[in-house]
DNA sequence: TTATTTGCAAATGTTTTGCACACAT
DNA sequence: ATGTGTGCAAAACATTTGCAAATAA
């Protein structure tokens, strides 16, 4: 089988909680209120966001923390391993989400909607290391992103063109 | 073979010029010199660049052209196909390359070096076909980025932590 | 106690825009 | 002639930084 469903990403807080803790700790950080805010903002109910969106969130909580403090909070997150940055084609802000129990996998970006699919291949994963392989390059991570048109998008479109000739 | 050499990319600059024009004109545009500056810039010598590279090269040819038409004109260029716009990671500026003339294709990033290595695996293009169709999703582009280390870098990193322990 | 962290506001760097003048067709 | 394109300078953005005050360990 060489695809597998992307899981959903709920009671990973705790965990994420420990893990930055563990984190912050190891390098002489310090466990404030607003970084405690900034991971239940992020792990509680959300997937991909960028910057301001997380600003948003931990402020709708009755926390604060000042756009200073989310930038400077999002670093120590990508460093941490808990969140990864992307880059969405051309948008000018960037765009990140949770890592944390949740597996790798590849963004299929619909160009009609906006909507962002995760999807997951054994296989193409496997390509890209054997490619890589053979240039001698050794992987860190990597981004995959397919733009075009969903499923549903298609179907509109379809629909769409055909109202238009009838 | 699964892979392909990426060609170089030069005596493309009659066909850019040629293929602008007939974009410009299908949309009731105009070939200004300083259009024609850009296009020469872009296909004269380069691979990768940035917005402000593109504007230093324009003025290097002894050519003018304000920043705000060096941005007005790679957004026309990105539209007519001959140039596309990319992301590499965390980056500020945005990056692009010119398209005509060269194959589709997928980059390697080192993350100590920084530099992009160009490949190509007919495989893995098959492989994210497979997998978009699996998924009903049609394909118009798609990005591929792996971070890590390259050959070169991968070496001298053994060198260093052998010389480091010795 | 004290080094780290915060908020604020100012700085940065990239990209976009308004407008008067210049120009390609 | 006339609608487009240009340069300039200012605006619009996202993001980063300096610093005095606040705080976790």
């Amino acid at each position: 089988m060489p695809e597998r469903a992307i899981p959903r990403r709920e009671a990973f807080l705790d965990a994420a909680l420990e893990h930055f803790g563990r984190f912050l700790a190891g390098k002489g950080l310090r466990y404030t209120s607003e970084r405690r805010a900034v991971v239940h903002a992020v792990f509680e109910k959300h997937r991909h966001f960028e910057a301001d969106d997380l600003m948003l969130w931990v402020r709708g909580r009755k926390a604060r923390a000042s756009r200073a403090t989310i930038y400077r909070t999002l670093e120590l997150l990508v460093s941490s391993g808990l969140v990864r940055q992307m880059t969405f084609g051309d948008k000018s802000a960037q765009h990140y989400e949770q890592v944390l129990g949740i597996p790798h996998h590849d963004h299929l970006i619909c160009l009609a909607c906006g909507r962002v699919q995760e999807v997951f291949s054994a296989d193409l994963e496997r390509e890209q290391e054997a490619l890589c392989a053979r240039h001698g390059f050794e992987v860190h991570h990597h981004n995959l992103e397919v733009f075009g048109l969903c499923r549903r998008c298609r179907a509109a479109g379809a629909t769409a063109r055909k109202r238009g000739r009838g």
